[in-house]
DNA sequence: ACATTAAGTGATT
DNA sequence: AATCACTTAATGT
């Protein structure tokens, strides 16, 4: 689908925040160089060791960016959101090589993408886009101090609600649609246990669980 | 009615 | 907190 500018202004409210970020010279290569895209939900986008061509910029949705451990387990690094793009594909564009992460969609979500061919040109071009990218990196590195950050010091329990709770902000509703079995494999824990600290989360009057589904009671938008 | 998948539970390590 | 073995419940065909 070709992408085309109105699209973006009337679907969502791009223009007015690109024109805060970039500057307007930068907004019209964008348009140019990228493509639009709807992808449907969970619809892997990329795995790891293909070869990176596109650098991924969300429109709207979200982004789930996985690694893999040595035993072959996925590993969820963080997920990224409206006009976030990806630091881990940053980081490849440069050296041109294979990609060390997966990465899926796990609602209906917009992305544009942009030909990696660019990113070096408007490093040197653009301090807007300078600005952009590193702005980007801090935010994942922030992000991934505090992952760690919780597994070193935080017990299951406190992952399991801190975990809820961001996915409440990231999908903007406080009605998950999700499984106990899903939730274990994002926290590396086993079914059974996230069941049994569900239940006591639902005692404490903090959920309300269905199948297939949890509601955040105290959640606040 | 039956199969499949999600969630609950007691016991053990 | 993880695993096993089993039960119960919800949902699709």
């Amino acid at each position: 689908m070709a992408f085309n500018f109105s699209d973006i202004v009337t679907n969502n409210d791009l223009l007015e925040r690109f024109q805060n970020l970039f500057e307007k010279e930068l907004i019209d290569e964008i348009c140019n160089a990228g493509e639009l895209r709807k992808i449907a939900e969970y619809t892997e986008l990329i795995s790891i060791g293909e070869t990176i061509t596109h650098m991924p910029l969300i429109i709207s949705g979200s982004l789930k960016v996985m690694t893999e451990d040595k035993n072959g387990e996925e590993l969820l690094l963080y997920y990224l959101e409206l006009g976030d793009t990806c630091a881990m594909t940053l980081k490849c564009c440069s050296s041109l090589s294979k990609s060390v992460i997966s990465a899926m969609t796990e609602e209906p979500t917009e992305i544009l993408f942009i030909p990696v061919k660019y990113m070096d040109l408007w490093m040197v071009k653009y301090q807007s886009w300078r600005s952009f990218v590193l702005e980007s990196y801090n935010s994942r590195m922030n992000e991934m101090l505090e992952a760690i950050d919780n597994l070193a010091f935080h017990n299951m329990e406190e992952r399991l609600s801190k975990y809820l709770r961001n996915r409440a902000k990231l999908m903007q509703n406080g009605k998950l649609k999700i499984t106990h079995l899903q939730i274990a494999h994002d926290l590396n824990s086993s079914r059974v246990v996230i069941s049994r600290l569900m239940k006591k989360l639902e005692e404490e009057g903090v959920i309300k669980q269905y199948r297939n589904r949890v509601d955040l009671l105290e959640f606040l938008f």
